[in-house]
RNA sequence: GGGAGUUUAGCUCAGUUGGUAGAGUACCUGCCUUACAAGCAGAGGGUCAUAGGUUCGAGCCCUAUAACUCCCACCA
């Protein structure tokens, strides 16, 4: 919509239409729909698999956004595992690489072992999950007696690292240093640390670290250099060094530790707990750590940080309110971006390593895209140990990595690097209120890197539809009432976009029939009263007439006042209102002009051609302005009949081509109080009426109108008598008040 | 634990710098008016979440409280 208007405020646009479609869900989505695992199929059959079904999803999705009236220009449409935006992400990859910002690395890092994949924190979701808290005795190696130490996840015993205090707990200072045996798995033993991070309330006040049970292990395990044992893999089975329980999930593993704790006498109390659970965001499976080489996007630095913050303050956010989400996130940021996904479906890494000394060999841009996995690099010897054999990169990148650089792949950075800068930053772009920290904020730290500068001067952040008040549509729930596809066609494109542009930006909207109403009703009375309207103008050519009535010229000048309002509105990006102010004109046009001229146009050879053609002016030029900002919301309906009457008289193919503008008149004072004050008096009488229970076309002999705006209304003697019924009219000046004479009876 | 948003008519929501509470819908009363009964005219309906404060004056500004939604942190 806003699309729409702009365009018809003369610019030139540039509004492309992406798809999203690499990677993960997409992947997911694949397995799923053709029953299939991934990691079962050689990587070019599953991709082909893939490509395929995109391409089957990308055809309906398009062509259900051709139908809803979207506006974008498909000959600048892309796809994230297109060629160009392969060539885009993976220029974007060396680039960053060869700066030094894309790093390789040994960490550990957040692992879905559902997913088999690495993830990334911003792709995490907290879960309540029931849990038991399990209180253990760990034995002193010295014999000198145990300790008390709480854990959920026994099962992390063989990965075992040390134990922690926090050194401001009197209770256990003198525990610090001393060693300490972990239980069923004796002959490993771990030392007693210290720590501030330890809480002293927290469990028994003491921890025990394992290589990996959460974020606060790895920081540990860094900070102390203690040694990395790695007690479940990458399918979420325990490893060699967990002994009898090798191979069990971990779901088993922990219910036989917890087993031959209990049958030992290590456990002295169990406590069922309820606790949140980092999980992932696509398949809702709790995530484990890993440490394993990927590639890091710097991101975390407090330079970076500030710099981040100063971007956001920089972007218009509307609503204003949703920067605080970018904000906030932003100062939280402690890890870098992991891009590496052992996943299948996506862009490879262009690069290959040495096999000898591991140096990274990164393609030739000329080459790119490229598949290391089919592709051989330029090179034939390492640089640095000359060695002639390589090892091609067989991790994809993650989603975002593709979707991040859709400013550059629109604005065609990779081949073009001059012309992109200059489109950048671009005026404005869309989001979802869920993507924020994920696609905005790394799409943000791209442009930054590659262009220096913004994406995008303005991002507008939506909310959701939801099912029902607080409930989310959902897949598993199947609660959604609003197929797309179904609703276009029961309800046709026009009444859905009338619907869409009630939501206020940032807040959830709940889905519902009875919203839909509304728009159903406009589009009937829009139809009916062009059909009604052009019924007068048939034989018709536009032509203004030499006196144009004062009913008319208020007409024309309301609808100016419209105009103004509702631009205003559009051009502060505030659909909703800006639809709601052409609206409440054209009710008001309905319902009070068109029943004051219809019977001058009815009835020439009693009030004269010269009043027919006056309101025929009126008529011509006020429906035809409607039409056109109402075509920004429901282009279906308004284009339907723009070819069907003013496609003959007016020089362009379509109202979409029309340029906006106010009806040209020439500028009258008070031209709008006074109207408003004919139609008063016409209000009156419907009231008088209506509270007699009489039918609105009863006669009534003669009226007394009192007002300030004689003059004017006088003028309108032929208009008034005739909506009103009344016969004879008398006028008096004074403060306005209209008195009603005797009803004629049948 | 920190933060954001919301709270106005039965329902869905407007209310932009403080100046007599608005719309649509539902309900009620009428009207087959030479476009539209999916229409038209008219009426009723609100302690603006609560309690304080500032002000001549508060839905709006300030303070506190409550409920709902969301984000972030914590997660042994």
């Amino acid at each position: 919509m806003i699309a729409r208007y702009h365009r018809m405020q003369g610019k030139n646009l540039f509004y492309p239409l992406g798809f999203d479609n690499n990677g993960l869900p997409t992947e997911l989505l694949v397995e799923k729909e053709k029953k299939i695992r991934a990691h079962t199929l050689p990587r070019e059959e599953f991709t082909q698999i893939a490509l395929d079904l995109v391409s089957k999803y990308n055809q309906s999705y398009r062509d259900m956004m051709v139908k809803a009236g979207m506006s974008c220009d498909l000959d600048l449409g892309y796809n994230t595992i297109d060629k160009k935006s392969q060539k885009t992400s993976q220029k974007s990859f060396i680039e960053l690489a060869k700066k030094g910002i894309a790093y390789r690395e040994n960490k550990p890092s957040p692992w879905c072992c559902k997913c088999r994949t690495s993830v990334a924190t911003a792709e995490l979701e907290d879960k309540e999950l029931d849990s038991v808290f399990n209180y253990l005795n760990f034995k002193l190696a010295d014999g000198s007696g145990t300790i008390p130490i709480a854990t959920t996840r026994p099962e992390f015993l063989p990965a075992c690292v040390a134990i922690f205090v926090n050194p401001e707990d009197e209770r256990y200072k003198n525990l610090i240093g001393k060693k300490v045996k972990v239980p069923l798995f004796e002959e490993n033993e771990v030392t007693v640390l210290a720590d501030s991070k330890v809480g002293i309330d927290k469990g028994t006040g003491i921890v025990m670290c394992c290589t990996f049970g959460d974020q606060t292990d790895v920081e540990w395990w860094k900070e102390y250099n203690l040694p990395l044992k790695q007690a479940i893999d990458e399918g979420g089975r325990m490893t060699e060094i967990a002994g009898k329980y090798a191979g069990m999930k971990v779901l088993e593993a922990r219910k036989a530790v917890i087993e031959d704790l209990k049958a030992q006498g290590y456990i002295y109390k169990q406590e069922p707990i309820k606790h949140s659970v980092k999980v992932h965001e696509r398949c809702e499976e709790p995530i484990e750590f890993l440490s394993k080489k990927q590639w890091f996007i710097k991101t975390s630095t407090p330079e970076l940080k500030k710099k981040w913050a100063e971007l956001g303050d920089e972007l218009v956010w509307h609503p204003e309110s949703m920067k605080v989400r970018y904000m906030t996130w932003v100062n939280n940021l402690n890890q870098d971006w992991s891009i590496s996904r052992q996943r299948y479906f996506g862009v490879p890494f262009p690069v290959w390593y040495c096999a000898d000394c591991g140096e990274p060999i990164f393609a030739d841009e000329s080459d790119l895209p490229v598949n290391p996995l089919r592709d051989k690099p330029k090179t034939k010897k390492c640089s640095k140990c000359g060695c002639v054999e390589f090892v091609p990169e067989s991790d994809v990148m993650d989603t975002w990595a593709t979707s991040s650089v859709t400013p550059q792949i629109n604005c065609n950075w990779a081949d073009d690097e001059e012309g992109c800068k200059k489109r950048m930053p671009m005026d404005m772009r869309f989001c979802g209120r869920d993507i924020i920290t994920t696609w905005s904020l790394r799409t943000i730290i791209k442009a930054y890197y590659h262009q220096n500068c913004l994406p995008w001067k303005m991002l507008i952040v939506n909310g959701w539809v939801m099912a029902d008040k607080g409930i989310k549509i959902s897949k598993h729930l199947s609660n959604s009432k609003m197929d797309l596809q179904d609703l276009l066609s029961t309800y046709g494109a026009d009444v859905i976009r009338y619907w869409c542009a009630i939501g206020a930006y940032g807040r959830d909207v709940m889905f519902s029939d009875d919203g839909l109403k509304d728009g159903y009703k406009l589009l009937n009375k829009l139809w009916n009263a062009s059909k009604f309207v052009l019924s007068f103008l048939e034989n018709y050519t536009p032509k203004k007439p030499k006196k144009i009535l004062p009913m008319d010229r208020y007409i024309m000048h309301k609808f100016n006042d419209a105009y103004k309002r509702t631009c205003a509105q559009y051009d502060n990006v505030e659909m909703g209102y800006a639809k709601a102010e052409i609206e409440k004109f054209f009710w008001n046009f309905c319902d009070n002009y068109i029943e004051l001229a219809k019977n001058r146009l009815y009835k020439p050879e009693i009030y004269g051609e010269d009043a027919k053609e006056s309101a025929q002016w009126a008529c011509y030029n006020v429906l035809l302005g409607m039409l056109k900002l109402f075509a920004i919301t429901m282009p279906h309906i308004t284009e339907e009949i723009y070819q069907d009457y003013f496609r003959k008289f007016e020089k362009e193919k379509s109202i979409h081509l029309c340029i906006l503008k106010p009806i040209e008149i020439e500028k009258e004072e008070n031209i709008i109080e006074n109207g408003d004050e004919v139609l008063e008096i016409v209000s009156k009488v419907r009231q008088f009426k209506s509270e007699n229970k009489l039918s609105l076309k009863t006669e009534i002999e003669n009226m007394t109108i009192q007002s300030e705006k004689i003059d004017f209304i006088k003028e309108c003697e032929d208009d008034i008598k005739a909506v009103t019924s009344v016969r004879e009219l008398e006028y008096k000046t004074g403060k306005f008040d209209v008195k009603i004479g005797k009803v004629i009876e049948e």
